[in-house]
DNA sequence: CGATGCGAGTGACGTTTGTCATGGGCAACC
DNA sequence: GGTTGCCCATGACAAACGTCACTCGCATCG
């Protein structure tokens, strides 16, 4: 029997992954969780075969809680079910240990033939997404040059990005101006657009 | 017995969802459909008693869609689940004569009930959602400033913007401006943002 | 028929961005 | 111990953006 810990923050996408799961009689759900640090609690306490996670949830990310997971040491192996196909998400989830990684796109008959690969010491990554990843460069950003794009992208003039981050304005004109060079992007917009697509945000 | 057609771009999600909905004794899923314009097709075909849509598809959205039903007065109640609690969509879903509105939040208990409320002639939408609609402002922005907001978003500039709206320069500053000015933003960027948070783009 | 509102445009002005050169401090890595 | 890369900063210039005032045509609506 693979006992599973699920995580996910839609609920009704939650139940209804659960349903279906326990409907397969070598699987067994035992434990629902809706962000990633009560994600990250349940499987201490429990320590199943596998996580099956989101990436976006509130708290921790799939992706953190993922690394702590490797961090610690724990025999838990992650699966990765998430919407985007983001590059960026594929090579950290690879970073941090995961064997399991498929998109909300894929039918639902492949979801439990992944589960039951991983914990059974495989790894299950769609070709597609394998192929992406690896002509897929890597992250050419500084960690400030984040820091900026991030805020940027919400509205935030250089002026309100320097107070928020501690720099002049023209410190942060400059990195804006560097990420949108290495992104070949024209203006800032368009750099916060790349990065998020890539998964570099 | 209740005829089903279910609208969802997310294959993982559309089976799971039709696999829960099938369990129940008098609910029946007859068609499935992963984009807007397939839905639309398949409820002319098979004239379902309700059709369960997501909003965000390609081709056509749900909101298309529900307001295709209504036009030629099919009698296909529509229910939407969506992610997203805009303020907007809600607004002009039930401009489109939608009677269910529910949130990928909620769980999932809750989708069988708001379908058999609905098909029984009712009306489903939980109680904060119908408050936020109430006291959401309508759209302020004319359809120009919509187009030009659009585009400014993906981070072209004004000279690309007036190319493609066929449009001088200086009039699409304009339009940026006033939406800015309408929304309460400093700048497109965040004109952009608090349009789309509302369910405005 | 006049008022209103939207689409479209111009010109001008100041501000914000984007770009480039250049410099210093600091840590890591041969 | 030099080289390299990142972080932080400044100054200067050009380009893009935001704002305001004002005009025109046109359709719709009272």
């Amino acid at each position: 029997m693979i006992r599973i810990v699920l995580a996910e923050d839609q609920a009704m996408v939650l139940g209804a992954i659960a349903a279906l799961l326990d409907m397969e009689p070598d699987l067994t759900i035992v434990g629902r969780a809706a962000d990633g640090a009560a994600a990250l609690d349940l499987v201490r306490a429990l320590a199943p075969d596998i996580l099956l996670t989101d990436i976006e949830m509130p708290h921790l990310t799939g992706l953190d809680v993922a690394l702590a997971l490797a961090d610690q040491r724990l025999a838990t192996r992650t699966v990765i079910v998430t919407t985007f196909a983001r590059p960026g998400y594929l090579a950290r989830a690879r970073a941090a240990g995961v064997r399991g990684y498929l998109l909300k796109d894929t039918p639902v008959e492949q979801l439990a033939a992944a589960i039951r690969v991983v914990a059974a010491g495989g790894t299950f990554i769609p070709a597609e997404l394998a192929a992406s990843a690896w002509e897929a460069s890597v992250d050419p950003l500084t960690p400030r040059e984040r820091d900026a794009l991030r805020l940027a992208e919400e509205g935030l003039s250089n002026k309100e990005i320097a107070r928020r981050l501690d720099l002049s304005p023209g410190t942060v004109r400059n990195y804006l101006s560097d990420a949108a060079g290495k992104l070949g992007a024209g203006n800032r917009i368009e750099a916060g657009r790349i990065a998020r697509a890539n998964g570099w945000l």
